[in-house]
DNA sequence: TGTACATCAGTGAACGCGCGTTCACTGATGTAC
DNA sequence: TGTACATCAGTGAACGCGCGTTCACTGATGTAC
């Protein structure tokens, strides 16, 4: 505390050292995570890594629920980060390539840390409940994609699909207010059609990852990593991504 | 044994009891399973409410493995027969609404049992290996998405969706071969390009289930029967079923 | 600038818990002659 | 038909393991006057 204005003072050099050594925990479970995953982390195995008494972890965090928490903030916002890069690196003018781009950033991401991808999008640990902090970096991905669609459809990139072959049945009733709801949450102006086609290739698109790390589809293609662009590649078409 | 041919006589008393017995000790795993989910299955635990001791249950499974294995073989058999009821209830002649009656027979098996549904699609049990012989009862509901598929490709109710809207890209070389794979084990006749589509959309359906069962979909959509019935809509309708 | 005091990191021991599995054993039940 | 034997269900105790969390504590580090 700074005892003149009453404003927590971060960076004395005591904070330094318990940010550090909290990043150490962090990083360390992290590490057991990626080994042992979500249901094999435990307090003690970490604390034994680091070379400390089990309890001197409680210093750190509150206690296993907290510590989990942060590594979900983690992982998501890591998750975030490479579906961003695939965004950033392609251009607004071609939504589909853009899209299958962030797609395969997700993959990648994913396979590359199935651990972290399992502790996101597994099955739920028991007895922990995700707090309401975890919401927002947990929908950074999702939120992105729907980007990428709002952005075409402002730019007049996606192709109005509704009519095309077979005749498309419009929305049900509570289908048509729940995109009206997203959609002035998260783009506004963007035809509800279109939002429901983007919200269902976007859990369709984890679905299909779900299936392929949690061993569903072991035997059913041999290169899954080009039936998944080949799938994404179909979910920017179903959209009307230009 | 049979004293005069070498067979192996089943359906003596005792035996009858042993199977009796080993039921018992099925229902009550399928039980706890229910109330603490794949990972707080417990032999002891069953022990307990079986009111035997804890190595008794050793006389019915070799270990916990065995265990688990026959409790998946059993979900996995109660889905394939809920979606099969989807089946017979529907006529060949409407692909589209078979192909949605059984996806929805599989969503309501899977709501109801939601950890039964985690022990199949969840992420895999840490330290257990999936025996062959779950395999087959493993691939019963896919096998059946694909069989509707196949059937109203013979009676000509797949339209050709190849061409329609914007012209969608071949698959490529690795994919094409994994169908043709595919289409001599399960779909002999049936062109790629729907095998391709059909194996994408029974990979999404299990994908949304995912994603809503282990609570990624908490907020998004309201009334979540309706979002996922009309999504299996859509996605008959991209296969091209009529 | 020096000193008294509060804060904090980390220790070490303990609590109470549950787990899978092994092993020698006691009775009861079936089987073979 | 009766008896000797093998089979099997279930017991009870133990092994060794790991876990999260609490608690009183010792030093070291910072802070306020």
């Amino acid at each position: 505390m700074c005892h003149a204005c009453g404003v927590p003072m971060l960076r004395t050099a005591r904070d330094r050292d318990h940010a550090e050594v909290q990043g150490e925990v962090l990083a360390t479970a992290r590490a057991h995570l990626a080994q042992h995953g979500p249901g094999g982390l435990s307090l003690r195995a970490v604390a034994r890594d680091l070379g400390l008494v089990p309890s001197a972890v409680y210093r750190y965090f509150e206690d296993r629920d907290a510590l989990l928490t942060a590594l979900i903030i983690d992982a998501y916002n890591a998750l975030g980060d490479a579906a961003e890069e695939g965004l950033v690196r392609t251009s607004r003018r071609a939504p589909a390539r853009r899209w299958i781009a962030v797609a395969e950033r997700v993959r990648a991401w994913a396979i590359a840390k199935p651990q972290e991808y399992t502790l996101l999008f597994g099955s739920p640990v028991p007895g922990y409940a995700a707090p309401v902090d975890t919401v927002g970096p947990g929908t950074r991905v999702s939120r992105l994609l729907v980007r990428i669609v709002a952005e075409a459809h402002e730019d007049g990139l996606v192709a109005d699909r509704a009519g095309s072959g077979s005749a498309r049945p419009g929305l049900s009733e509570s289908s048509r207010r729940d995109m009206e709801r997203l959609a002035t949450l998260a783009a506004p102006g963007m035809p509800g059609e279109v939002l429901f086609l983007t919200v269902l290739a976007s859990t369709q698109l984890f679905g299909l990852l779900s299936f392929e790390l949690f061993g569903q589809a072991r035997g059913l293609v041999e290169r899954s990593d080009v039936f998944f662009a080949e799938a994404a590649a179909e979910m920017a078409n179903r959209i009307g991504l230009v």
